[in-house]
DNA sequence: ATCTATTGATAACA
DNA sequence: TTGTTATCAATAGAT
């Protein structure tokens, strides 16, 4: 039935549909990677792909924006021009609101990290049934906040599900007048139209007409019964 | 001899060592597949990738700069002005440090809260169950911890227990073999001495001396007991 | 770092 | 595009 697989040879594929399946099923399996990597070890990842054809296709672990910067930090250390002296004098300024982010920021990704339970050792027994106090109670909000979303949408589900059974009803309505229209006009005309009409047709409706006797119990629109048929108790 | 692999979840990977080793083995993966992608499908790559102790690595198949550029005026249609006053430019890119700074701590201390159980109602369900599974192994890593210093502990007194007996023998064998010396050195002066220093004894031993024979199986030292009652089973 | 049993990705085909 | 399958490639766990 299928692939007689070959390794393949790491240069552009000349073939074009060729090449763009394999865009497709590689872009997928590449972003998948991605986001499983910053996963499994916790890493910042950004990437970007433009196909030939110039779509572009990206993902962050963070956000973007976050990850270029980030980038451009690392990568800028090495850059420096022009007015090197108001540069300076306007660094120095915020020095000390950096080192007190700074500081911050260390403060509070630790907390985090111990949330996460890595590096407990230095804390003593009494720390540690505050952190597992407060993950319990973090736990129960995650757990009362998810179920409140989850039952939330599915009330809005089911919302929508009701205005359509709505909106279908009176589709069907119309459909019916419509079909009643029509058999009255058939009654005054030759009966050669409806054979004429019946080799072109290609609506839902098809032939129903020249039956209309079964129309009304031969359940002929399913879709409209979907988990609520006409004895539904109410 | 080699590995009984196992999938595994896509969530964070707890040990440490493991995660880094993981880390390595993926990264090289993932780099190789971006490479293999724009190679085989002419696709632009931009690829930026921080460890969780924030090394960088990337790879871009053209430039990164012009990866960046070109992801920048695909998402921007509100760009920033050029090349205005230079000075301004200059304080953009000092500035830089700090605002990243001020970024990630807003961001940590977030998702510090969150875990706390605060502000989920952005979250999405997806969000949720991520956060859920967060917390619950980090409460496995406190719990477990918590228990092996507790362990921990408990031997350590155990440890400190056994030494005290240990001393607490030595101690008894000296006081035998110095009672004995003085029993002897009484045997040829006054009697009195011995009812002078019963009056000003106020060691543990008190006077006990008196009754010799019970000496060795009375468990004299009470300090040692608690918890442990003379009744105890042993 | 090196080695394999397994899982995972995917080239060719339908 | 989507699905299937034979194969190749990546990698988790062990050494």
């Amino acid at each position: 039935m299928a692939g007689k697989r070959e390794r393949i040879a790491i240069r552009r594929i000349d073939n074009l549909s060729a090449r763009q399946v394999t865009f497709s099923k590689r872009r997928r399996g590449l972003f998948k990677k991605a986001e499983e990597l910053s996963i499994l070890c916790d890493a910042e990842v950004g990437l970007v792909v433009f196909s030939a054809t110039g779509k572009l296709f990206h993902f962050a672990s963070t956000s973007m924006k976050q990850v270029i910067d980030r980038y451009d930090s690392h990568s800028k250390n090495l850059q420096k021009f022009g007015s090197a002296v108001s540069a300076a004098v306007t660094c120095e300024l915020d020095d000390g609101t950096c080192a007190r982010l700074k500081e911050e920021l260390a403060e509070t990704s630790l907390k985090l990290r111990q949330m996460r339970g890595e590096e407990l050792q230095r804390l003593s027994v009494q720390q540690l049934q505050e952190l597992e106090k407060t993950l319990e109670s973090g736990l129960g909000s995650v757990l009362k906040t998810k179920s409140q979303k989850i039952l939330d949408e599915i009330s809005g589900l089911e919302r929508k599900r009701m205005e359509l059974i709505e909106e279908n009803s009176r589709l069907k309505e119309q459909l019916q007048v419509t079909r009643m229209a029509r058999m009255e006009t058939q009654l005054g005309v030759d009966s050669e139209i409806v054979y004429e009409e019946g080799q072109s047709s290609e609506s839902v409706t098809n032939t129903s007409y020249l039956r209309p006797s079964t129309d009304t119990d031969d359940c002929s629109d399913t879709s409209l019964r979907l988990g609520l048929p006409f004895f539904s108790s109410k």
